[in-house]
DNA sequence: TAGGTATTTTTTGCATACAAAATTTGTTTG
DNA sequence: CAAACAAATTTTGTATGCAAAAAATACCTA
């Protein structure tokens, strides 16, 4: 096996996919921005077959919206669609949680347990970077111990929606000390076992980050309504 | 507006992707099988850049499984996949009532009820095809109520999946009783805008047809290896 | 100059062409 | 006759070509 890892997808029409994926995912490609296929061929060094076949990827997916004869945009959620989007999130969350205090295996919990502190640690020392990148891993191993490969996916595929929005979601003090409490009576939860709990939990964490990303987007779409008017 | 209705999904790679879901949900294309894109072509009367585009997007529906360099096959689900995705129906399905329980509407709660009745009429009569028909004309109200169209997206792509299987699946006498006695205390909670009972009875109920939709495929599975013994 | 229209250019959607990989077929050899 | 190898065929993956639609530009008119 020589240089497998470096292909994800053998394929070229997944691995632009892959790329695409992660431009729309981290704003590289802006939410409302249109897919021009030449562009993109030649910043992606493709013709245009692989590349077409992976925007259809990216539309079931709902990374982008296809217009008929008029190509694609990259999804622009409205705040209706985030609602909407955060409701189903928090049900995966909540099914992720319940399962996972069933199934979570004592390493498992260990490991999560060891996280859990790590992420205090940034937290004290207000390392955002650190602190975000251990809470996604610290829901990535809620979801893994669930040990159920369809929800996985399906919340992957939902989550990949909000990615672009939370990207760097910075909240205030006082909320970003709540998410930590919240926290700390997950890993709780988990401890005990408790289904019931955990998914109580983190529902209202879903909750709270929701009302974290709506309020910041009311602030921003406020100021670009505002920047407008001056013109 | 003349003929729109006519074209689903104008562009032609939208309609492929429509008519090939159908044929595999119908399982006119069987579970393993290979979709061999000369002969979809032949069939379809379009060329292979539609179809195959058609094909990925499947393959993001999860309907279809890519094997790089060898095609694609419809996806075959095993008895760990099948209680997998009912896992995350049943999660589906219980957000789907509790948020309908919240949002229902006194016209859809009648619509509901009027469904039940005829429902309940075609069980007397043991139609079972015109049961199934309500049955999922239910299930999808149920939804519609909910008001969220990501749920309902979400909710679609993974039943999707499962349609094949259940695609009438004819339980026994008391099964079917139950199942109704089941849709009975749906009606009910759905009636008293019980969020927490409908969740409840509908997780219930996805298990139950979970169990029979295992047994029958364990049962299938069964003959299929004695029938391999004589060759 | 503003608004509208015609023309050019670009872009999308589909069909075809070509190359590489996989499968099948035929042949050979033990 | 079975296994194994080799050639032929099929099939997939990608690139290119072409036509129709959309967008941009230029032009004209009031």
């Amino acid at each position: 096996m020589a240089e497998i890892l470096s292909m994800p997808g053998a394929v070229l029409h997944g691995q632009v996919a892959q790329r695409l994926r992660q431009m729309l995912v981290e704003g590289q490609i802006a939410p409302g921005a249109k897919l021009n296929e030449r562009e993109l061929c030649e910043q992606l060094k493709v013709s245009r077959t692989p590349l077409r076949e992976a925007i259809k990827t990216l539309a079931a997916e709902g990374l982008v919206e296809l217009l008929p004869n008029r190509g694609a945009i990259a999804v622009q959620l409205g705040e209706a669609d985030i609602l909407n989007t955060f409701e189903v999130m928090a049900g995966l969350e909540g099914m992720s949680g319940e399962l996972a205090a069933q199934r979570v295996t004592p390493e498992e919990l260990r490991e999560i347990e060891a996280m859990h502190y790590e992420m205090k640690a940034a937290y004290t020392r207000h390392d955002l970077s650190t602190y975000y990148r251990l809470n996604a891993a610290i829901h990535r191993a809620f979801n893994a111990a669930a040990r159920n490969p369809v929800l996985t996916a399906t919340y992957n595929q939902v989550n990949a929606r909000l990615q672009a929005l939370r990207f760097r979601s910075n909240q205030d003090g006082e909320k970003w000390a709540r998410a930590m409490q919240e926290h700390d009576r997950m890993i709780e939860a988990l401890q005990k076992r408790d289904g019931a709990a955990l998914r109580a939990e983190l529902v209202a964490h879903l909750g709270h980050k929701r009302d974290v990303v709506v309020e910041q987007m009311r602030t921003a779409h406020a100021a670009a309504a505002q920047a407008q008017e001056k013109h």
